[in-house]
DNA sequence: TCAAGCATTTTTGTCGACATTCTTGTGTCA
DNA sequence: TGACACAAGAATGTCGACAAAAATGCTTGA
C-alpha cells in the first residue's frame, strides 16, 4: 500500500495536521462512508443491512464491517437485533416531537449561556458567519429546492457559532448530535419548496438578539426557528414517501 | 415476535428475566462485562486493551472483542488509535470542570421542564424514591466509607425520577450518560469520607422544593447539589491516586 | 383453502491463521 | 557517549471458512 519508506518513523504520534493521520484502518473506513450513507439518506430508515453485502459494497471482510456496524449502533443510526443482524435505525414521527422540543430546550439553554459567557472573538464569529450564510442561496436552482451543499455547512457553522461561548464541551457535541438526527428526519421528508417562510430573515434576528446580548430573546428567536422546521418537516413525513418507515419486519427483500 | 408456537426451543442458553431476548451473543456478552469494568473502575483510565489479553478474559475470539471495543469507543468509554490498538478513556481533570457545569446546567433544565409539566404520578414517584433513598445509609459501615449499591441504585433512582416528566427522552438519556462520566471521575477519586455534607438533607431540600413545584428554587438546589459533588471529587483528584492519569504511553506495559 | 411440519437456503456470529504494522532491544558508526 | 539503523518480538487488523441460527419454500394433511 504505502511506500516502504516509513517517513517518520515514530514521531507524530498522533497525525495531527500535517503529520499522516497514521494510515486508516478499513473498519475506519467503513464506519465513516457506512455512517455517510445512513445520514444522508442513502440508507434507508429500517433497511436491512446484511453484513456480506456491506462487505461487498465497501470492499473489506465480515469483520472490520461488524466492527463499523458496532459502532453506529452505539450511536443510535443503527441497531442490532441479537442473531438477527443490523437495520438502519428507523425513524418514529411520534419521536420528532420530542427531538424537536430537546433542541429548543438544549440549544436555547447554550444559547442563553453564550451570550452571558461570550467573548469579542464569539461576536465576531457570529456576525462572520451570519454573514457568509446571508451571502449564500439556499437553493441552487432559482424556481424549485435544490440543497445548496454551502449553504448548509454554512448553517451548520452559523448555529454552531451561537453556542460557541457556552463553555460546556458536552452540551455543544450534545446539540450537534441531536442536529444530525434532525436531519435526517428532514433528508427524509419532502421537504422541497420552503412555504412561507423567510429563513434568512429568522437567521438575522437571531443573530442580531445575540449580538445585542439579549439573553431572553435570543434564544426563544431560536427556540422559534428550530420548532417551525420541525413543523415544516413533520408535515414533509405525514404526507411524504411512504417507504421504509414502519419498523416492523416489512422491508423490501 | 409473534407465539410462532417458537416456545423456547433454543433459549436457555443465556435466559433473561422475562421473555426471552433471543439469546445473547457474545460480542453483546463482552460489551457488558467490558463496559462495567471500565464504569466501575476495574479497568483503570488510559489502560492499554490488548485485545488478545480481553477475549482470553473473557472467553471468546478478537472478533467480537473489537466488535465490543468498537462500541465503547463509540460511546467514548474507550478511544481507537489507529494501527495501535485500544485504550480506556483516559480522564482529563481539566474536562471534568465542563463536565460539572453542563450537569448543573442541563439537569437543572430538565427539572425546570418536570416541574411544569409534570402530574401526580411524576410527584408520587418523587416522593416515594426520595423516601427509600433516605431509609437507606449511605455507607455499608458506621465508620467508614463503604459505597452500598443499594443507596447508589436509589440515588440512581431519585435523580432519574426528578427529571423523568421533562417529556424529552433525549434529555433525560443525555442526563444518564453524564451521571455515567461524572460516576467514572468519582470511582476514581478518593472521595472516601463525605465530609462536612448533609447529603440526605441536600436531597429532601431538592425533592421539597420540586413538589412544591418551585421552578427557581428546585433547579438552583440541584445545581448546587451537582457542583458541590464536583468539588468533592475534584479535590480528591488533586492528592487522589496517581496511578494511570497521563493520557501519554507512560502506562504499566 | 389454510395451517402446520419439515427440508432447504440464506444469513449471522465466531474462530483460527496470516500479513502488516508498531514496539523494543541490540549493535554500529560518528 | 549519543544518534541512528536495523532486526527480533509483539500486537494489530484482516481474511476466508465454518457452525449455528433464522428465514424461506415446499409438502402434506385436514
Amino acid at each position: 500500500m504505502l511506500p516502504l519508506m516509513t517517513a517518520i518513523p515514530a514521531t507524530t504520534h498522533r497525525g495531527g495536521p500535517g503529520g499522516p493521520p497514521t494510515s486508516e484502518t478499513l473498519a475506519t473506513a467503513a464506519y465513516r462512508r457506512l455512517r455517510a450513507d445512513i445520514v444522508e439518506g442513502r440508507l434507508a430508515p429500517g433497511l436491512k443491512l446484511k453484513v456480506h453485502e456491506l462487505a461487498r459494497r465497501y470492499g473489506a471482510g465480515p469483520a472490520p464491517l461488524r466492527e463499523a456496524l458496532a459502532q453506529l449502533t452505539a450511536e443510535g443510526l443503527a441497531v442490532r437485533m441479537e442473531q438477527r443482524g443490523f437495520r438502519v435505525r428507523a425513524l418514529d414521527p411520534r419521536a420528532l416531537g420530542e427531538l424537536v422540543r430537546t433542541r429548543c430546550l438544549v440549544e436555547g439553554l447554550a444559547l442563553r449561556e453564550s451570550i452571558l459567557r461570550g467573548d469579542a472573538a464569539w461576536e465576531n464569529a457570529i456576525a462572520g458567519s451570519a454573514h457568509r450564510l446571508a451571502s449564500l442561496p439556499v437553493s441552487l436552482a432559482p424556481d424549485r429546492f435544490i440543497a445548496n451543499p454551502a449553504w448548509e455547512a454554512a448553517h451548520r457553522a452559523f448555529h454552531r457559532a451561537l453556542i460557541d461561548a457556552c463553555e460546556a464541551a458536552p452540551l455543544i457535541d450534545f446539540c450537534e448530535r441531536l442536529r444530525e438526527e434532525a436531519d435526517r428526519y428532514r433528508t427524509l421528508s419532502s421537504v422541497a419548496s420552503y412555504p412561507q417562510r423567510d429563513v434568512p430573515a429568522e437567521h438575522a434576528a437571531i443573530a442580531r438578539a445575540a449580538l445585542d446580548r439579549d439573553a431572553e430573546r435570543a434564544p426563544a428567536l431560536l427556540a422559534e426557528h428550530l420548532a417551525r422546521t420541525g413543523d415544516v418537516v413533520r408535515l414533509g413525513l405525514k404526507e411524504g414517501p411512504e417507504p421504509a418507515f414502519r419498523r416492523g419486519a416489512a422491508e423490501p427483500r
